[in-house]
DNA sequence: TTATTTTATACCCTTTATGGTATAAATAAT
DNA sequence: ATTATTTATACCATAAAGGGTATAAAATAA
């Protein structure tokens, strides 16, 4: 699984949130939430960083490596 | 803009590639690369990595700030 | 075990991102 | 200055992302 989806996997379970309660509080659709989380590639970014926002975090470059 | 569009947009430069360059090099369609460059935010995922790739660069979690 | 909650998959529909192309604007070169 | 190159904006068509929802599967609780 791509690193954006491990993180907001982990991160939302750490905050004890369900998919669903993950979708409402962040304004975002259930079903893009289960998608992005099962590591859908194909998914828009201003969804993915409307997401990390949730843990201050949004989408920047990294090495592909490390 | 964006880190990921001003990312792009300076590392292909110094690599000395017009857009039109960087997209026949990378794949990507001209226009997305232009939109991308522009801070685009819904643009996809996969095309923004693919274009992330041609420098060794992966979309990842970061902090808002710093 | 069974019952309950959570997550995954499938369907239809609407919206929109993307490619291609053409034109306009801006920048660089002569 | 003019010319050539690069970048930005606009149009149309197609493919697909996303929302909603319903069902199935999986995980957790009792």
């Amino acid at each position: 699984m791509n690193t954006i989806a491990a993180f907001i996997k982990n991160k939302r379970k750490e905050a004890g949130l369900t998919q669903e309660e993950f979708a409402i509080r962040s304004g975002l659709g259930l079903r893009f939430v289960r998608e992005l989380e099962q590591g859908k590639e194909t998914v828009r970014m201003d969804k993915v960083n409307q997401a990390l926002a949730m843990f201050g975090m949004q989408a920047v470059p990294g090495r592909m490596d490390e």
